[in-house]
DNA sequence: TATGAATGAGAATTCATTCAT
DNA sequence: AATGAATGAATTCTCATTCAT
């Protein structure tokens, strides 16, 4: 069961998650910055966080692992793979700040910065019902192989490593801002998901 | 033509590698680190450098390039996509160093940083024999699709991504630390190899 | 007539002293920590004293007078002055902490802090029946010399003074840790104690 | 043989006894006051010491070191130990600042602040050439008990207790400004010089 | 009466950058 | 050309004190 948080730590990772999408770099974001637009005061936060690296942290995680349940609640309404996929490429382009949020934490989760660091021990100790990208994937591909005949554990780990790594990177051109047009971004995401499939039929 | 580097730029170029190596933070180096490392006064980087971004975007740039170059000449003596393929995934398993760099650098293009900034600046500006790993790809997806029939210039990006996005999480995986055993990690690079493959084929 | 302390007063010079005794600075304590450990609300503390110097003076005031009345008691059953002495310095190595104590309160009576003014505050306006070191030797002293021929009140001052030093440093010294042995402190207190009677016979 | 001190060290030295002078408590002083008052930049203070800590302490120590020098020099050429005696407390009374300072010395020695801790561990690694004040009256005691019977190393260390206990008491009657005239004054001083007269005849 | 969450002024410390040598 | 001592703006974090409950 998921725990409650405060309202002053909503107040917190909402306050991250605003200048981020401001255009700020997390890793010089400052504690005055987070707390005056967050509306607390400077101690406060640290009633709350032992530290400004927890703090980017924890509101890193706790805004992708929402944005990851509602990604799945949505996706799970489409019935095949093709559509799926199609569904989630679509909402990253819809909420390209979420998804360039999703970016940076993965991005993070291999840097060698303290906040980094931060995130990794967040990642493990996660309760399983917390999601993140990765797991969304696993997930779907769960799904889909389960009628099939069996296929080797290496298989599967590269089944989703390949799926997610194309997501990944049509959310980092989409970051570039390279596909102006929504043709363009149409056929790519037609690209992309029939690739998809196509592999996970190959197997 | 490609101009000269002074011993001094030279100098710093590989110091911050090597405390990259070292496992500091990209983004906490300290121009007094570096220096010293670099063995030069910290006033001599000034009459290089315009500022601590600019050394580190640079030495990142100059790594990278580098690194491609002896990547592609390496590459070039192997025959087949295929093999290329599997020369790309066992030199950055040989390298380790040199391909986490590959990926903060592909990180750093897509972050906020005021390092990032300048990357994407050289980036910009840089000539064409300059080869960063999206170029690499590139060339090798040229030559693989040269004799085909015509293929749209849509597919050729779609499928440069799909591979780019494969290596680079199969650069992150070993960034993780996770594939430890050496037949893990060629299975998994002969899933790749054959994923990329069977792609380009099936277009 | 002496006035009578809330409990909430007692459990905040009672937190001082444990503080004390565990080793705290008396100049870093804060009032969280002394609340806490008095089991009392941080405001509530404020009801009763006006600022963190009040608090750590008057525990200080408190704990001090209480350990020299008691002192006193029990060395008014003594019969002569070397056995008084001697009883005063006993008292100190089995009280080591509280000793610590008045060393740390003789030493802020002197020092620029703004507890230490808080104290010298209290001890101007202190009724005649609270009783601190510098009374307790005089009283002593007054003792031993009523039966003598009248001694001017310049030579009284030095005596108690000399008196008082001897203790202070034999407390300084216990303090310090150095008298490990018990015969080394036996000897030194009888050196003291024939030093005192020597000198006060002297006059 | 003596380091030599930089002329920032020296600066940081005399700013700290100059917000002495004024009254300024040494546990409370700030960074910024010292370096104000020493003429230099704040981040300079710190190429010289690792913290606030070290500044004051070492500040105090030098200070101490210097005056105890100068003290002995001048004690030197007094003839008998009456005299040698007087010319420490008449010195003390007329360089009241540097008492106060020895004072307080004395007294951080004894004290948990971690500005205490640090002039202790001063005090533990000190050469044999630096001077505290109980070296002082230890070559003092040496230099007069030298032509007489062998001294229990017990007895000596007695002397050297109720000597300096009597001096460091007077500097603290000195502190509390309590002995305003000058006969006063120079009445007590001579009930201590024959008080440590005597009290080393005596034994 | 008692509380402790919230505050924000203020302190220590760091480090990019300059500039006299 | 090369240096590194000096600087002070900027940042993190603490804690005495208040005040709504």
């Amino acid at each position: 069961m998921k725990r409650e948080y405060s309202p002053k730590e909503k107040a917190i990772y909402k306050a991250v998650l605003e200048l981020f999408e401001e255009g700020a770099d997390l890793n010089s974001l400052t504690v005055s910055e987070i707390t005056t637009k967050a509306g607390i005061g400077k101690g406060t936060a640290y009633d709350y966080f032992s530290d400004k690296e927890e703090m980017i942290a924890k509101a890193l995680f706790y805004n992708i692992e929402y944005y990851c349940e509602s990604l799945y609640r949505g996706m799970s309404k489409e019935k095949n793979l093709y559509d799926k996929m199609n569904y989630i490429l679509l909402s990253m382009e819809k909420q390209l700040t979420k998804t360039k949020c999703l970016i940076r934490l993965d991005h993070m989760l291999c840097d060698h910065s303290s906040t980094g660091e931060r995130i990794r021990a967040l990642k493990e100790k996660k309760t399983s019902d917390e999601m993140l990208p990765v797991d969304l994937i696993r997930k779907v591909l769960y799904d889909e192989i389960s009628g099939k005949d069996a296929i080797s554990e290496n298989v599967i780990t590269y089944l989703g490593m390949s799926i997610f790594a194309k997501i990944l990177c049509y959310a980092m051109l989409l970051d570039e801002g390279k596909y102006g047009s929504d043709e363009e971004r149409r056929d790519m995401r037609e690209l992309i998901c029939r690739g998809i499939c196509r592999e996970i039929e190959g197997v």
